[in-house]
DNA sequence: GAAATTTGACCGCG
DNA sequence: CGCGGTCAAATTTC
């Protein structure tokens, strides 16, 4: 917990500043020579970047608040990024036993959603590629929504009884965000075609999923649901926090939108490009995603600003009450989880903008 | 032919 | 009994 706090600071303290820089770039920006984008674009990075800083505050204020949470819910909230060992090990051992116990299995598993709003001209299913190969299994209308809801699980279910599974579902007012839904952890070692070192973004598209691929290359051929994945919004970058329920004012929003990162900001290329694709696409993700830590790594991910195909991430909520009681797991065990050191590269990466980001031997 | 997706059927829960 | 979630056969894609 002090940790965290100590961490939420210390961005707070490296966003402050950032925010004043980009308002003083705004103010260059004022001249009539000076493109309507440009200032536009730095108006939402100043709101992001305040935003943000409010952001941080109402955490380390809830936090303060909350000093033991009895609630479950609260608690839980973090525990997608806290491992939950427990419940996963019991579930390990009797997947092969349990048969249609599948249901209850999956109750105890920690569960949490992210709202990904997908932007404008990627062409691509940001909600669906989050580095993980996940394979549908599923889709069903649900009531009372207007877009069906997909269900996918790891393509490693089989081969190494990787449990996880996530359910993605379009929200109804605004078509450009995925309600992702994420269940138990990763225990498969992600021998998911991830491009380790491939800045392209076409090179992402092979950890894709063949379907989803298909859609993209054939966006004049409209298919009645997701498919229309892509071209859709304007601005790609704001990501909110939605009220999923009425636990979500315990989670306040946390926004990492890529306004806050500076991408399509000419003057921070070198910043963008050997971030978003040096590290981010490369270095980081696959290490990232390490299949012991996935909670920690979907919530590290979801501080992740959009990568360079506008996609925003957002662990906007919520695991289950499900969890509640079986999650409670020390938070102490985000020390221990190897995406500690993670998080203070990410942070870093994250807000410090005088980070040499093109040394290569920061990744070393 | 293997792997992924589609889709109707099935199951448990509330 | 309806709904959400999963299964599994059929189909598609590579």
């Amino acid at each position: 917990m002090e940790k965290s706090m100590g961490r939420e600071n210390r961005t707070l303290i490296s966003e402050l500043p950032q925010g004043k820089e980009l308002a003083k770039q705004l103010s260059h920006h004022l001249s009539p020579s000076s493109s309507l984008e440009a200032r536009q674009f730095l108006v939402d990075k100043i709101l992001s970047s305040y935003e943000k800083s409010l952001s941080l505050l109402n955490w380390g204020a809830w936090v303060a608040d909350q000093p033991k949470p009895t609630v479950g819910i609260v608690d839980s909230t973090h525990s997608f990024a806290i491992s939950s060992p427990r419940s996963e090990v019991s579930d390990q051992d009797c997947k092969e036993e349990c048969g249609r116990d599948v249901y209850k299995k999956r109750k105890t598993q920690p569960r949490w959603t992210e709202q990904v709003k997908v932007c404008s001209g990627t062409g691509l299913e940001g909600p669906l590629d989050d580095g993980y190969s996940w394979r549908k299994y599923g889709q069903k209308d649900i009531l009372g929504a207007n877009f069906p809801r997909g269900y996918y699980r790891c393509t490693h279910r089989h081969s190494q009884g990787c449990l996880a599974t996530k359910q993605v579902q379009r929200s109804d007012e605004d078509r450009s965000i995925f309600e992702v839904t994420y269940r138990g952890r990763h225990t498969c070692n992600q021998a998911s075609p991830l491009p380790v070192a491939s800045p392209s973004p076409k090179n992402d598209f092979s950890k894709q999923s063949k379907y989803h691929r298909k859609q993209q290359q054939n966006q004049d051929k409209p298919k009645p649901t997701e498919d229309i994945f892509v071209n859709f919004g304007s601005d790609c970058v704001q990501v909110k926090n939605e009220e999923l329920g009425s636990k979500d004012d315990i989670f306040p929003s946390f926004s990492f939108p890529c306004t806050s990162f500076g991408n399509g900001d000419e003057e921070n290329n070198i910043f963008t490009e050997s971030m978003m694709e040096n590290s981010f696409l490369g270095s980081f993700s696959p290490t990232f995603i390490s299949p012991a830590t996935s909670e920690s790594n979907y919530f590290s991910m979801s501080a992740c600003p959009l990568n360079s195909f506008g996609i925003g991430y957002q662990n906007v909520q919520t695991p289950e009450s499900e969890l509640t009681t079986e999650i409670i797991s020390a938070p102490t065990s985000v020390t221990n989880s190897p995406i500690g050191d993670f998080d203070i590269l990410i942070e870093k990466v994250d807000f410090d903008t005088t980070f040499p980001f093109d040394n290569p031997d920061f990744f070393a």
